[in-house]
DNA sequence: TAAACTTTGCAATGGCATTGCACTCCTTAA
DNA sequence: TTAAGGAGTGCAATGCCATTGCAAAGTTTA
């Protein structure tokens, strides 16, 4: 386990400090997105400042994309590993507003419209709100 | 004009006071998503906190819907009049990312994917950030 | 081993949404 | 016509979250 996560940094040249680890190692458990609040909550001893630098970095080198889910605290879930946070690489997430997670849909991929005359798209962000698996 | 903002409000049972009529002229005006700093900028005297206040009331009467665009502001546009803001009203959002303008772009609804299996949708947020065609 | 660089922790700072409170304005009923 | 009650407004907080400056601790390199 330790191993494929030093490797996840490795892959993208950041190097593996423990905190690093920490929190990659999180993300990974975990399986969804969270928020700087919950990973803080996650670890006690560590201060936010560094939890959010580390995920700047990570953000840096697409091994997190940010998520905007409209809950006031931005969200951070693992990219795959052949990520580049390219619009091909967006997908859909999932918030459920009865347990407050929120999921990516990797296997959902944006379908992007066809835009008016004249407007390029660069990102998406394609948030479904509605009830999960676990709460239904 | 001035009996179109009227009625718009009429339609939602909501009192006419002045700053309604403004904010909602402001809105009809500029045809695209405005923050509450935007609104207050646009109206100097006004503020900010009333200007909150009349948003809301909007909001609970289904006159304006909430965007939220990731800049960090909670945008506000027009709904239209038959709308209930249900999964169905809900439309895909543009964000220029170099006039930080936010357009509503009514005529392309947002599709819902299938998604997995006890997931059920409520509300769908969808953004393109990208240029638009005036700064193409 | 010392210098240079990186990472971390603490303590601000700043932006935005939201709310309490008092004042004003408008409506209503005696 | 006037007094009372309610709605709307303005001002001044408050709170939450993201972000940053600075100094200490840790790591790497010559």
């Amino acid at each position: 386990m330790k191993d494929v996560i030093e490797n996840k940094l490795k892959l993208r040249s950041v190097k593996p400090t423990a905190m690093r680890l920490l929190v990659l190692q999180c993300l990974m458990e975990q399986n969804r997105a969270l928020s700087l609040n919950e990973l803080e909550a996650l670890f006690e001893n560590a201060d936010k400042s560094t939890i959010f630098r580390t995920l700047k970095t990570f953000q840096e080198n697409y091994l997190v994309h940010r998520i905007n889910d409209g809950s006031g605290a931005i969200k951070y879930a693992l990219c795959d590993d052949d990520c580049i946070c390219s619009l091909e690489d967006n997908h859909i997430h999932f918030l459920c507003t009865k347990c407050e997670k929120t999921y990516c849909l990797k296997d959902t991929p944006i379908t992007t419209p066809s835009l008016p005359n004249g407007f390029r798209a660069n990102f998406a962000n394609y948030l479904i709100e509605g009830i999960c698996s676990t709460c239904t």
